[in-house]
DNA sequence: TTATTAAACAATAAATATTATCATTCGTCA
DNA sequence: TGACGAATGATAATATTTATTGTTTAATAA
């Protein structure tokens, strides 16, 4: 898949006016730099790195609105989080390989052993001189419990 | 595979002993119980946490000495960090779903198209009630400039 | 277009997470 | 046992993220 082929900028652009209308946004000048920034960008940026490029055109933005838009935006689908995972350290005393079931509400990480899964296969090469270490699966959702609830216990 | 039946109790902190010493660590009271909560622990747990169980053996270690020993079992690969990712909040434009490629380094992350894996494949059933929502594959290692260079560029 | 209203903004403070500094204590090894 | 380098505890500093508040802006409808 050509990601570049699919969502052209004006798509993208246009797409966006779109969602924040379904999701009942308002239309800013911010949001929208701050998501058209991220899009060029294509490279999984922090907020922080997103700030900086947004201040060059909005000099007078400021960093919390980028974070707080930045989180609209995730909680709306309009952008994803690289990993769900973040937030803090979280420490495996298992150094043997194996894969994580994470519920993205409470954090919760129950193991996978590698013998659970059929091989991660690739199709192509990793990039030349990647020098591959691991190989890690993570499987996204929500836990019993917090399926069951409606929102946000931790 | 049970982890469980592998690293028995006594096994672990046998080898957390050799592993200090083989890595020139000195062997002190406060290390082994860092090291015997989280593993006794197996919760992933954030270094908070930890620093909430070994406080209960140890009144008065510092929560700066739970994170420097973490940070030494992770050099030493005594413990593994669950998300090689975490640190700061990155997001993604692309939200079809996709996997990754990250320097464990410089924390370059490239985007694998869903296409270029093949399908993965569970063997088992995941946790009875868990709503699955999506699953990624991340392949750490170093990205051709880290692998070349000797220590930590940025 | 203009008035109304709710939402978003910038500035700032506060909270949380992590790392650094340094004087004292402790483990290692001769 | 004694010297010495490493580790600890206390604390300060930094980095990351969220909350608060008064002001500005976008959406809506008259
Ligand atoms: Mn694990
Ligand atoms: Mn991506
Ligand atoms: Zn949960
Ligand atoms: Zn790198």
């Amino acid at each position: 898949m050509e990601f570049s082929a699919v969502d052209s900028e004006k798509f993208a652009v246009q797409e966006f006016r779109e969602r924040c209308r379904n999701a009942g946004l308002a239309l800013t000048h911010q949001r929208e730099i701050i998501f058209r920034t991220v899009y060029e960008m294509r490279s999984h940026p922090t907020p922080e790195a997103i700030y900086e490029r947004v201040r060059e055109q909005l000099p007078s933005i400021s960093l919390g609105t980028v974070y707080k838009n930045l989180k609209t935006f995730l909680d709306t689908g309009l952008l994803r989080e690289v990993s769900p995972m973040h937030g803090s350290l979280r420490v495996d005393a298992i150094t043997e390989d194996h894969h994580h079931v994470v519920c993205t509400q409470c954090r919760m990480v129950v193991d996978l052993g590698e013998e659970e899964l059929e091989p991660v296969r690739l199709r192509v090469q990793l990039p030349d001189g990647f020098v591959l270490k691991r190989c890690v699966v993570e499987f996204y959702g929500l836990c019993p419990r917090c399926a069951a609830k409606p929102d946000k216990p931790r």
